[in-house]
DNA sequence: GCCGTTTTCGGCCCGACTGTTTTCAGTCG
């Protein structure tokens, strides 16, 4: 409602800071990784950043009514069509406004008709030119909402980064944006490069062979779309901005926007070029990110922090986190062999764990009644686990743990009887079927599961699939609450379409005391490199090194798995 | 409407680009 408000509010013309008001109120609240109505409950509302005493009563009337009048009303007299005509590239809320009052236009397609019959060019303020790309942006504004997975977007960064160093007047080059930031959606991706010769640079990016069609070719930014689909944004700077043009791109927006405040308050000015002191317009920092930090009195903030979730503060505080780094990863919790339906024999995925300098992997197979996919019978989990013990006599520098991703079934009890899950390394638990029962249902069913003492890890707590399926409804706090008394981990699960749990919870459920693990669900070699996403959601939950078993080394975790 | 390492009142990020109304408003990131 509120963001609704939002675009409400910018066509009817208020108040620009009330509107930016309710528009952080707005973000703030999407992102709080809580239910609003237990913060409500225990009357924090105004402890949310950008929530005060205006919004605070406004919460309270939608939770207490389920409506807020002040919205109703506005909503009252507004086509419905009309928000929509915002979200098309080139067209504000100013343009939306004058388009309404003046041609009555209430609907992309009315949009689309005025432009064809040229009526828009006539209006005061607009142009031919306008109209043009008005009609450019109806074109493209469907394919804009689409966003990539993270994955997709990694996979298509980095041969094009590759390739940009490999050009003489390219110095500094890195990702930038949500990318950088390793967002689990991706929108465009940026790169940012430095260099004394942009033109060179520009050239050389426009006629890689991966690119399709040029959208936009200039002095020092260039934008393509690739073969695939994508967009990709190059820009250079000069050496000298390198470090605050990175903190621009990068992002978050309000991170930016929050750096900037500070800055002002120091009599500073940050921009893309450097900061400066509002005085003179001295240059005093810009080369790299640190210095640009530091001028601020900060330390450096690591890129996946950027959200504004309480990165500055923490930083002013010198309070952030030392976040876990791929290089402390000692395993991988979750991995599937040919003995249900991966594709490789354990011995070939014991290799190539050895190959990643790990000291252990889990190898956790379907359970019985995943028929979908080849679930182990008892006979030959059994015939798995001796197997394995034989394969770790003749195996030097790591262990294969024996593990199963054992369904949790409808009532909750688990797919495997006590007497064999208790002969196994690591128990795995989770969810395959029924993921339409009730939030209730749903919860009580992983409540119960992880009453069974043998289960150490809850695989991928929401089963969602980014582009396929939402996550099913379960009450994260009972979740959390029993999974950090109990010890039992939650996964993050790094499969490039779940990464589940997803960031905002990993960072509340650490607050309940959880311990996590991460786990592949690799079913392909290839993708025992999909840790490092995992990793990512890590670190954009604000993980240490210590709030994950994998960074345990193998005698410290066989020590945890015997204590619990 | 929110907020306080200037402030309980008076501010609220910064710059590029575009097109059009020739000095700047609107949009975008």
């Amino acid at each position: 409602m509120l963001w609704e408000m939002v675009e409400m509010l910018e066509i009817k013309g208020a108040n620009l800071f009330r509107i930016r008001a309710f528009q952080k109120a707005a973000q703030n609240i999407e992102n709080l990784g809580e239910d609003i109505a237990q913060i409500a409950k225990r009357g924090e509302l105004q402890s949310i950043p950008g929530v005060g005493k205006g919004v605070a009563k406004r919460i309270e009337e939608i939770l207490k009514t389920g409506k807020l009048k002040e919205y109703e009303k506005l909503k009252k007299g507004f086509p419905p069509g009309l928000m929509q005509i915002i979200s098309v590239p080139e067209v504000g809320p100013k343009t939306a406004r004058l388009l309404y009052d003046k041609l009555g236009i209430k609907s992309i397609k009315d949009l689309e008709k005025a432009a064809k019959a040229h009526k828009i060019q006539s209006l005061f303020g607009l142009g031919a030119k306008i109209e043009e790309n008005i009609l450019h942006g109806i074109e493209i504004h469907q394919e804009l909402k689409k966003r990539m997975l993270l994955f997709e977007a990694l996979s298509a960064v980095r041969p094009i980064i590759e390739d940009l160093k490999r050009l003489p007047e390219v110095r500094l080059i890195s990702e930038a944006g949500s990318l950088r930031r390793r967002k689990e959606t991706i929108g465009d991706i940026d790169i940012l490069t430095s260099s004394t010769r942009p033109g060179t640079i520009m050239k050389a990016f426009i006629h890689f062979p991966e690119v399709k069609e040029i959208l936009a070719k200039g002095l020092t930014k260039s934008s393509v779309r690739l073969k695939d689909g994508l967009q990709v944004d190059l820009r250079v700077v000069k050496p000298g901005s390198f470090g605050a043009a990175l903190v621009y791109f990068t992002g978050s927006k309000s991170h930016n926007i929050k750096i900037r405040e500070l800055a002002k308050k120091k009599k500073l000015k940050v921009s893309e070029y450097g900061v400066f002191r509002s005085k003179g317009n001295k240059k005093i920092a810009g080369k790299t990110e640190e210095e640009v930090y530091k001028s601020l009195g900060l330390p450096w903030i690591p890129p996946e922090l950027r959200e504004d979730q309480g990165e500055i503060e923490a930083a002013f505080k010198n309070q952030l986190p030392r976040l876990v780094k791929l290089s402390d990863i000692q395993g991988d919790f979750h991995v599937h062999s040919n003995w249900s339906d991966g594709a490789d024999s354990i011995e070939d995925i014991a290799k190539a764990a050895r190959a990643k300098g790990y000291q252990y992997i889990v190898i956790a197979d379907h359970s019985q009644s995943l028929k979908v996919a080849r679930g182990l019978s008892l006979e030959n989990l059994k015939k798995k686990i001796h197997l394995i013990h034989k394969l770790n006599n003749n195996l030097k520098g790591l262990k294969v743990l024996t593990g199963a991703e054992v369904d949790i079934k409808s009532d909750g009890s688990l797919d495997y009887p006590d007497w064999i899950l208790s002969e196994l390394d690591v128990v795995i638990a989770a969810i395959h079927s029924g993921f339409k029962q009730s939030r209730d249902q749903l919860t009580t069913r992983i409540l119960k599961a992880m009453g069974n003492k043998y289960v150490d890890i809850i695989a991928h707590p929401t089963g969602r699939l980014m582009g396929a399926r939402e996550p099913y409804e379960i009450d994260f706090d009972k979740i959390f609450k029993q999974a950090g008394l109990t010890q039992i981990a939650l996964e993050i699960n790094a499969f490039p379409q779940r990464l589940d749990l997803n960031d905002l919870n990993v960072r509340r459920a650490k607050k309940f005391g959880v311990k996590f693990t991460i786990g592949t669900d690799a079913h392909i070699l290839t993708q025992l490199a999909n840790i490092e996403l995992g990793v990512s959601v890590a670190r954009r939950g604000w993980l240490e090194k210590n709030d994950l078993l994998n960074t345990l080394s193998l005698p410290d975790l066989q020590k945890w798995l015997k204590k619990k």
